[in-house]
DNA sequence: CATGAATGAGACTTCATTCAT
DNA sequence: TATGAATGAAGTCTCATTCAT
């Protein structure tokens, strides 16, 4: 066993066929993980349940790892279109305004595949990935900090470092335990109280 | 679904060379974790590590999962003797006084061996453990519910048992995030800063 | 009560040197059988005697059980293709030619592979094989019964089933005691008396 | 491990203290024996249900195979306590009382314990005490043979060695087929019915 | 490019036996 | 002599990865 394999993709997959396969492989990946857990996650499964053999498998991805970066990649990914179209309609509008609406995207975000989220949370330190995905998490304190210096005048003298720090560990956490904590805590009016008293500590919080 | 091994240890340590036994294998198993991660705690390394030998490890220890399980308490019973020693030491004092107090207790909880916490935290297969980790969970959100409820007067009005979770997952997120975010927010003068922050956001929230 | 590993082939041997490594791990399971005994058998052995790798054989055999299964498959059926043609043959034989016969082949039965018969016969564990033996002892039950009712008339009135016991019970032990009582019995001569002996009694009873 | 351990009892037990020791030994390898199946059958199990510790097994018995040996020594004297009282009782009875009198005590003697009696069949191989068995099988043969010689006159002319044989052969393998097949053939009714049966085998072969 | 048979290191676990107390 | 903690060889089985076809 190679110490460090290599974890990016191999080739570009420029043709339809190759990109249908790795979708399936990393569909696949993602699916296993979810349904029967990390344990279960074995290259041949992987290889089966997406339909192709092991030998492709190692066409496309040079490693295990790679196929769980992959998924990892994929699911930041669609947090961060989420993320980020928020904060460009955010912009312009008022703390209460932009920290209700940023609140509430964390929530949906948390909920595009809460179970995926639990697994990869989990996996992301084995992964090797630790690297990719704290550039998501660089990123999304810039553009708290772009934000909040952009509104400095309508808070509390405060270090935006700082205060993009407490605000993006406050409305994650609460985001990440109202999703995970599971089913108990799902309804719509629920969730509206969430974003309420979250907005209100936040709001409170800045000015 | 999946078989569930115990994780309960095996048998009481009622000798003295057992009890030191037992003790070296938790040991050597948070050390590892630490220092090698999950996937290098095998059995066979574990007892390497303490000393002994496999056979000894499978007398105290059902299973692998079990030796974990033991460590995650371990763990969590140093977190909890400052917390319940705080809350304690809180019950009859002043919002602002208490929160500042806790938050404090949070942050050192967190620096009781953040290595291992992170570890755990991260990198520990959820499935098989959850149930000891909620317990504590849901001890913490009992005893803030308790203080909020006794101390209600001062407060705005809300529902006890939300207001527990809101402020829990915050005070929690930061003290986690600011112990393993790492060496550069370490300072006497950052810790300050933080809980002054801390107890203001939350203080703030619940007012 | 005991978990119940499956005992049946994990896939079938689709190409030409799947089919060749499958025949190497039984053929290997049976020579260490054999020449090591039950105990030597361990999978680790088998796939090297076998020539292949233990991944190979966990490839085809789920357990080290499936593969014993096997062993006592393949010897079973060579045994029935004797009985069963010996049988077809004796339909409409009289009694004694038929019984003389039959018990000819029980002896050439226990012949086909005598080492390998007294290890399968006294070594096996029987848990887990039942099933697969005694529906070939069903099978040979009710050719028994089918020969005996087709000849009834020739025969004292008695109950078939309590007949085929006693025959089969009979026809079998001596077979089995003759050849696996060793050398000292095998001569042509001595199997020439053993087979007039059991065909006078069983004839005997039968009449 | 070593490659041949004694299997001979290590000391007199001499004292009461230590019978009742060896007893509760054998008791409790029989037990676990026939309750759970040999594979279960650790020294570690075996010193627990005896209520002795580990330590004190090896006092009496050098190994697990002594103590198997035990186990199936005690069986078959049980065994040939019947037998041989059978054999004195019959000498000078009419070979139809004699024959009927000794097939009802095979099956009688397997009835002793025939859940251990089919365990030991299978472990008896293993146990590397193939010898001491042989030993009573032979003495079986050698009473039935001095009978035969005794009835001579009564008899058709045949080798008593190989009549003994074909007897012995047939009783026990239909003693033992009628008691191991389980409940279905256990009717008191249908033991008499065997009994008849298998008489009139024996009778009718010799006569 | 795809296939899937083959590999083999290594993980977990058991158990007969020894030996310090 | 009894105890039971300790030992460690050995067994079963998995899985990431390679490579002949």
């Amino acid at each position: 066993m190679a110490r460090k394999p290599p974890t990016t993709p191999r080739k570009k997959a420029s043709q339809q066929r190759s990109r249908a396969t790795v979708e399936a492989l990393v569909e696949a990946t993602a699916r296993i993980l979810v349904r029967e857990g990390f344990e279960k996650a074995s290259t041949n499964r992987i290889a089966d349940v997406a339909g192709v053999s092991v030998g492709s498998l190692y066409q496309y991805f040079p490693s295990k790892e790679a196929l769980v970066a992959a998924v990892i990649d994929r699911h930041n990914e669609a947090i961060m279109r989420l993320v980020r179209a928020a904060f460009a309609e955010v912009a312009d509008l008022p703390i209460e305004k932009a920290v209700r609406r940023l609140v509430t995207v964390a929530i949906e975000a948390h909920h595009i595949d809460p179970d995926l989220h639990r697994i990869l949370a989990e996996q992301i330190p084995r992964s090797g990935h630790l690297a990719e995905v704290e550039a998501y998490s660089h990123e999304i304190h810039a553009l708290v900090r772009a934000y909040l210096e952009r509104h400095r005048k309508d808070m509390r003298k405060i270090d935006p470092a700082l205060a993009a720090f407490m605000c993006v560990s406050t409305i994650e956490a609460i985001a990440h335990n109202t999703v995970l904590n599971g089913a108990e805590m799902l309804s719509e009016k629920m969730v509206k109280v969430l974003v309420d008293e979250t907005t209100r500590m936040v709001v409170g919080y800045l000015r």
